[in-house]
DNA sequence: GCTATCACG
DNA sequence: GACGTACGTGATAGCC
């Protein structure tokens, strides 16, 4: 044992800067035989392995350490709240990986060091201070700025991604002034990468300058007065406390209170069997076989081995257990689950499913919960069973036998559910996430194989369980009607007797971990790794947020409304009669058609492949023409759509607790990437006629708050300009130019001031036509012209544009080769149907060419979506409602202006970073005391 | 449970 | 030469 002093060199590893730098410089790799995240790991093993192998010639260590961050609250954020506020959350597939890089560094057999509540960078100044103290000499191996204060008498820095060592004169270099001159310059200049303030327009090189006129930051601070400049005197004068703060906050600690001695950390050998046991564990087939060859020992032989390079199998299903129910645990005591939640914590993750008595999130209750943390090993905790019925027919409002105290079970669950070290996985967990958040419990980090399905499988099937589980797994799951039976003798899930509900739940949860153990190596070979984690499940937080607000509906509006609309309808109904000469439905097209063609004889009737007369509103409005009926009875449709879908429905979707109506979003049900919305559809509520557009003023704003709607203006032909390239369509969305109306210029060689309406519609139907797969029919039909003259249009488009042509056949010959199209943000929209022959491939083809610009579309509002909730943080603001280009907001009165600017300014830039679009994208703001008003 | 119809982007 | 079409959704009513 060598006491630390004269000759010694100490070398001290910045922990967490390795592993961000191993997570963000490679891409993503699971563990294969379960799927965890483990390339932040690997990446680190590798350069900790690099570095002890380097030649460090003089400079070797003689001990040494890894020190880290533990804590994310220390002395600084008592000194300033907003320090590192800025910093982004963790990658949530980062967080497991944590302990794992701690554990990793134990099996080098190195110091691995960490004080909670104290940032590395102050262990590592107090460290350096002692060892300096003591005679030696200290390498800290970090390039980051901070601690570059810590230069000089025996300690360097070694920047290890350069391979270069950083002295008096690499410090001098950067900041311009030498090491103990560091922090007075880093006060004065800032850090927005921490959110240290400094002094407003002052950089790094004019911090240098000013430091070195004066000496120091404290006598430039006193002579303040005499500085020339005067916008610079203001500041230093003005923000001098804050300059003053700044300096405490970049002044690192060398007094941290260390439970260690420097000769802890004496260089040790590491043991050959734990470090290649480690390493074998991980799956890192090439690094532990690299580490084998330096100790002079076998390389572990690591099961199911695949070379790497080589192209993995098919199938990644991990050999598992087959699905057994009767395997399940049914937990009934605390002890129980304190051994379940400590297995998960042990495991990293836990996959999670919970019973409710509904559908409904915002009214149902907790029943139990499922966890599974092994293929074949999960376990059931009922809750809230009621005990079997002794004698009536509507069973007992007793609690089952056998049940933990939910409160308590909860309180227990929390602290894992909350953990960010252990990855919670479900099935659809907007769901699960939402009934927790009932209970007070943000369950994060998360991970859903249903979100994972839709990245990978979009367009190829569906992605509830029963699909995923038969397809993936070859097992179809106990049915829950099985359990509840259907239709007016359904029971509710706290009826289910616990022994059927355990192997019920169970399986859920069984099988929801398998899918996650198959699907998470997958998502990275289909290239969608940055779809599911930027797009996908990101957006589960957010929505369930929104959901759980609602909107508030007022129900004496729609009541009223319904009222009115009866009336009408009788009326229209006796006109009806009367003019049919009969009493019959009109609400059936049957009867209807039978009426209009065979009754009444008139022209125009063609039957659908039922059988039946085709009465839809265009057959109507032909009709309408000619007769009073059919027009009669079109106003009578619009009535009573607009009073059963809306003005007599909406009235049920009122939350009795809430008063307001919660819709559910479904992240996974459009195949393009758009949401849809069911439970109630709030984005289909009428707009387009002015009696539909009233019932939007049922949608309101609680007293004292206002609505505003901010929407994209023509997303998908700003997009489509983008993808096909058309110069003409780029400066004109650049210029602000009715691009309607300049199509309508270029193509009918009008004057764009000699424009007329007709003309601009029927260059609004072609831009239209275009995004939609154009064909002469559609175009005919919708603007109502004979076909050949709409095929007209169309050809004279494509020769004006041209490029929209090359784009419409570019995809679909991308559709064809690939069986699948891509929006610009990477989402894969798979077109099996490409390939179909007959009138199939014609539907195939338009959504083809559809499915990118819909799709990107989409995506761009996704971003906006899920940045919003930090845009608009510090606002009374609460995001309401997505329709598809338009976000929805209720807002405190007076800060309607600061939402708008804030909301706007993410929407418009929600392309950005990872997509420069050629077009800007424009945002319009409405706002008003209900959402007519607003739009 | 399927079909027709119609509300939205 | 015929096929039969605008893209993407969800809710409701009628009907079998």
């Amino acid at each position: 044992m060598t006491q630390f002093g004269k000759g010694c060199h100490l070398h001290l590893i910045d922990g967490s800067a390795f592993i961000f730098r191993a997570f963000h410089a490679l891409p993503p790799l699971t563990r294969k035989s379960d799927g965890m995240p483990v390339g932040a790991v690997q990446g680190f093993c590798d350069m900790l392995r690099r570095y002890l192998d380097h030649d460090h010639g003089n400079d070797a260590p003689t001990h040494i350490a890894v020190i880290f961050d533990k804590g994310s609250h220390t002395f600084r954020n008592d000194l300033y709240d907003q320090y590192k506020a800025n910093r982004e959350e963790m990658p949530e597939d980062l967080r497991p990986q944590i302990p794992l890089t701690r554990r990793a560094t134990e099996a080098f057999n190195i110091a691995c060091k960490e004080i909670e509540g104290f940032e590395a960078d102050d262990i590592i100044a107090t460290l350096s201070c002692q060892a300096r103290e003591a005679g030696g000499r200290v390498t800290i191996v970090s390039s980051d700025k901070d601690l570059m204060q810590l230069v000089g008498d025996g300690v360097e820095m070694f920047d290890a991604m350069k391979n270069r060592r950083i002295d008096r004169e690499g410090v001098e270099e950067k900041f311009g002034v030498s090491p103990d001159k560091v922090v007075d310059v880093q006060a004065l200049a800032g850090d927005s990468v921490d959110n240290v303030p400094g002094a407003p327009g002052i950089g790094i090189k004019t911090a240098a300058l000013l430091i070195n006129e004066w000496g120091s930051l404290e006598e430039l601070l006193e002579n303040a007065e005499q500085i020339k400049q005067p916008k610079r005197r203001q500041t230093l004068i003005e923000k001098r406390e804050q300059i003053e703060l700044s300096k405490r906050l970049v002044q690192l600690d060398c007094e941290t209170p260390l439970e260690f001695t420097l000769d802890d950390l004496e260089v040790r050998d590491p043991d050959p069997e734990t470090l290649l046991g480690f390493l074998s564990e991980m799956e890192f087939r090439s690094l532990s076989k690299r580490v084998a060859e330096t100790l002079g020992r076998e390389a572990p032989v690591i099961p199911d081995t695949t070379p790497e390079g080589a192209n993995p199998p098919e199938d990644d299903a991990p050999d598992a257990p087959p699905i057994d129910p009767e395997a399940y645990e049914q937990v009934s005591d605390m002890a129980a689950l304190e051994r379940w939640i400590e297995k998960a914590r042990d495991r990293g993750w836990v996959a999670v499913d919970t019973e409710t008595t509904g559908l409904n999130e915002m009214a149902c209750g907790l029943v139990g919960i499922s966890l599974c943390i092994e293929a074949g090993e999960a376990c059931y905790i009922p809750l809230a069973h009621r005990a079997a019925a002794t004698d009536d027919l509507f069973g007992s409002d007793d609690l089952a036998e056998g049940q933990i105290d939910m409160d308590k079970a909860l309180e227990a669950l929390k602290p894992l559910f909350e953990d960010p070290a252990v990855m919670k996985i479900g099935q659809n967990m907007k769901y699960d996430a939402k009934i927790f958040a009932r209970y007070g419990i943000e369950i994060a980090p998360i991970d859903d194989t249903m979100l994972m399905s839709y990245a990978m499988n979009a367009g190829l099937h569906g992605h509830g369980m029963d699909t995923l589980s038969e397809r993936y797994l070859s097992h179809t799951p106990i049915p829950i009607k099985s359990l509840l039976g259907s239709g007016k003798s359904q029971i509710t899930f706290d009826r289910v007797p616990v022994a059927d509900a355990v192997k019920y739940a169970a399986e859920d949860a069984d099988i929801t971990l398998r899918l996650w153990q198959l699907f998470k190596p997958q998502l990275h070979r289909a290239h969608v790794t940055r779809v599911y984690e930027g797009l996908e499940r990101p957006l589960v937080p957010v929505l369930a947020q929104m959901e759980m607000a609602g909107i508030k509906v007022d129900r004496d509006v729609l009541s009223r409304m319904s009222g009115a609309f009866n009336q009408k309808m009788a009326q229209l109904e006796e006109e009806i009669h009367e003019l049919a000469g009969e009493s019959f439905n009109v609400g059936s097209p049957k009867q209807l058609g039978e009426i209009l063609f065979d009754k009444m004889g008139l022209e125009g009737g063609k039957k659908g492949k039922t059988g039946a007369y085709a009465t839809g509103a265009d057959v109507l409005e032909d009709l309408a023409t000619e007769h009073d009926l059919p027009a009669r009875v079109l106003d009578w449709r619009q009535i009573s759509k607009l009073k059963s879908t809306y003005t007599d429905a909406l009235q049920e979707h009122i939350n009795k607790e809430t008063g307001r109506v919660h819709t559910s979003y479904l992240i996974a049900g459009a195949n393009t990437g758009r949401l849809a919305s069911t439970d109630p559809n709030l984005q289909n509520i009428p707009v387009r006629s002015e009696e539909g557009r009233r019932i939007r003023e049922a949608f309101v704003a609680p007293e004292g708050k206002t609505l505003v709607s901010l929407d994209y203006s023509q997303i998908e032909l700003r997009i489509l300009a983008h993808m096909a390239e058309i110069d003409a369509l780029k400066q004109a969305f650049r210029d602000g130019q009715d691009i309607h109306a300049m199509t309508a210029s270029e193509m009918f060689n009008v004057p764009m001031d000699e424009m007329t309406p007709e003309v601009r519609r029927q260059a609004k139907a072609i831009n239209f036509g275009v995004i939609y797969g154009i064909s002469g029919f559609g175009l005919a039909r919708n603007l109502r012209i004979p076909r050949s003259e709409a095929q007209g249009f169309i050809d004279r488009y494509f020769e004006r544009f041209p490029g929209i042509k090359a784009y419409m056949d570019e995809t679909t010959a991308f559709a064809k080769e690939h069986k699948r199209v891509e929006t610009l943000f990477g989402r894969v929209i798979h077109t099996p149907e490409i390939a179909a022959k007959g009138p199939r491939a014609g539907f195939a083809k338009r959504a083809a060419i559809n499915a990118p610009i819909q799709g990107t579309a989409a995506d761009i509002i996704r971003r906006a979506m899920i940045r919003m909730p930090e845009a608009i943080e510090s606002l009374p603001a609460t995001m309401l409602l997505q329709v598809h280009d338009e976000l929805l907001f209720e807002v405190e009165a007076g800060a309607e202006d600061s939402l708008i600017d804030a909301a706007r300014k993410v929407m418009e830039a929600a392309a950005e970073p990872v997509v420069k679009l050629d077009v800007p994208l424009v945002v319009d703001a409405g706002q008003g005391a209900n959402w007519a008003a607003a739009h």
